[in-house]
DNA sequence: TGTACATCAGTGAACGCGCGTTCACTGATGTAC
DNA sequence: TGTACATCAGTGAACGCGCGTTCACTGATGTAC
């Protein structure tokens, strides 16, 4: 195939990023191969060089635009509204969250892996967490980034142990337990 | 090498479930391989297979033995003092058990692969949920399971953000905030 | 209780396979003049 | 603005490697008599 436009090119590079941020969501970091993203990104294998040093590289730029795609449920800026706020905990621990793997929150499905993995992992991961944490104090009001930590603890903890019993009653009273204590 | 007797052949499995136990949480259960456990155990690999059909039936068993673990830290029986309660919450969000994978907690550490695996990993992990579950609600006179539930979701969202985010102010901030607001 | 022999725990080499990565190649793109 | 050519995005085959699993082999263990 021949050369492709610069415009192209970062076209090609943000559909590579937009199928590993899915992929890795999905399968895993260590579930997630080169060749799956780049097909899903509709190129073959071979290409990934020109625009990643390695899959190391690759992931710690998806775990970036999986973050951004989660605090994309918020308004642009640093801060929220409150409506903002409370419909991300309303909607965090529930079952359809716990079934959609794909786009939901990175910070349950990535966090084990990025613990064992490179600082640009770890650097991306806290980065999200960062910013969650700085709209949940806003848009709920709380009284200091502690209580959006504690808060942001009881969401991912429900949410995934809620994935790892797998559905059924314990799920279901675990999911609707998270909800319900967790309204301000 | 010659055949064992079966009291060194159970030995040999108790020491395989073990090192599995211990690597898994250390490595992730992709990030441990057959070969590894089996040199953890003191064998060769080749023999791996006069105890386990697969590595996904090993798996099986190595979440339940780590589960156990956690579990020990409670006085047998189904249900708990209030002194082993609160030391378990309170030793729960620390620095000490953020930095010890291979005897840490199962839940924070193998949800997330526990959720894309099988009915069987997800069945270990219920019971080692359900199981402190119950050794929560009673030890702390919670007025039910579901506080319970809630009370771990803080804890393991928590210690897997802390790890997630890696050593530094921000998991400081995050696991002192957690010991904090979740004494009862 | 002793003997004969079938069983099988563990070894270490080998299997097929899929991984991350490299490479020669193509021809349109980008650039120097 | 047009021309000549160097660049390089993407392809598809190939690389070395480590994975889970299989297998022939060994000799002490377990068992049938």
């Amino acid at each position: 195939m021949a050369r492709k436009s610069l415009a192209e090119k970062a076209e090609s590079r943000t559909r590579i990023l937009g199928a590993a941020a899915k992929l890795i969501r999905t399968n895993g970091i260590e579930g997630t191969t080169v060749a799956e993203v780049m097909e899903e990104a509709g190129m073959t294998h071979g290409g990934f060089y020109r625009h990643f040093d390695s899959k190391e590289d690759l992931v710690a730029e998806a775990i970036s635009v999986a973050v951004q795609d989660a605090l994309n449920f918020f308004s642009s800026g640093d801060s929220a509204t409150h409506e903002e706020a409370t419909a991300y905990v309303s909607n965090y621990a529930t079952k359809e969250h716990a079934r959609a793997m794909a786009s939901g929150c990175p910070i349950p499905l990535l966090s084990a892996e990025v613990a064992r993995g490179s600082d640009a992992w770890r650097d991306a991961l806290r980065a999200g967490v960062t910013k969650t944490t700085k709209k949940l104090t806003d848009g709920l009001n709380l009284k200091d980034e502690t209580d959006a930590l504690v808060l942001l603890s009881t969401l991912v903890g429900g949410l995934l142990i809620a994935r790892g019993v797998g559905e059924g009653a314990l799920q279901d009273k675990l999911l609707s337990g998270i909800t319900e204590r967790v309204q301000a």
